[in-house]
DNA sequence: GATCCATATTCCCGCGAAGGAATACGAATT
DNA sequence: AATTCGTATTCCTTCGCGGGAATATGGATC
């Protein structure tokens, strides 16, 4: 029953705020780390678990892994997906995680995943070297 | 997180189906075994899982346990009930269900809650001489 | 008060999921 | 080749759930 898998991947809080941040658009595991501030592990097994379901899609891109809800949902889970939004709209821990997206970085400067840009994920003070890097990206 | 709660009732197909049927009005015990085809204790642990967790509301009447929704559901729950209706008219599992729960009595003979009358409960042949009895209940 | 009925609860089992620590992996840098 | 960095996986433990069998409960009937 697909339902059922759906409210599955619904009835654990770390992955609603997952996909209410992937809402968004596509994101890199630091960059959830910092936006749910929850460990690495936790991030990567969930999204492990989404992926797995079909609920999110992921793609390497250097050192990064970014992730992204599928281009085509069935009818049953955009439906779902829109229904979690419209509620978390108005619980504050969901837009607390929308707060800490949004200073990620200026919409404007968040960069297209493809073409490599600042990333911000390294620590605070630490003058990176590298050259290539994720990004947030467009609204879908 | 209320959200989560509501996402952990609805991750099981038994629970999914008999909120779905919930939904036309409220039912006795009984009449889910019937409409689902589900064994007894499973029926009653579903919905017992349901009343601790507020998704539905019981009242005795005589022998019989009468199952509804809420009168006031918060908006989340509202919403998602609305959406899993959404779903389930396109998933055959779920019409059987409803189609078998219309069969059990034409909408008119649909009795009132309050004031007992045919139950249909009792097995095939069997001359009850019972007075009192649930029924079906008018569309919420 | 004994019995019958509809329903609830208890006891059992097996399973899968969540969390954390430690470790493995793969790509990029040096 | 070795290191570094971002991320994934493994191993372990704990915990709650789903299912079924058996039993309890509570109201109604006799």
């Amino acid at each position: 029953m697909e339902l059922v898998k759906i409210y599955e991947c619904l009835c654990d809080l770390t992955r609603l705020r997952v996909l209410n941040v992937l809402a968004q658009g596509p994101l890199c595991v630091c960059h959830f780390q910092e936006v749910l501030r929850e460990p690495q592990v936790k991030i990567s097994k969930h999204l492990a678990y989404l992926r797995t379901r079909g609920l999110v899609e992921c793609e390497r891109q250097g050192n990064w892994m970014i992730y992204e809800l599928p281009a085509k949902l069935s009818p049953e889970l955009k439906r779902n997906l829109a229904c979690l939004q419209d509620c978390a709209r108005e619980t504050p821990a969901f837009q607390k995680d929308l707060a800490r997206l949004r200073k990620l970085g200026p919409a404007e400067a968040v960069a297209a995943i493809a073409d490599g840009r600042g990333c911000g994920c390294e620590p605070p003070a630490k003058t990176s070297s590298r050259s290539t890097a994720p990004a947030r990206a467009r609204r879908s």
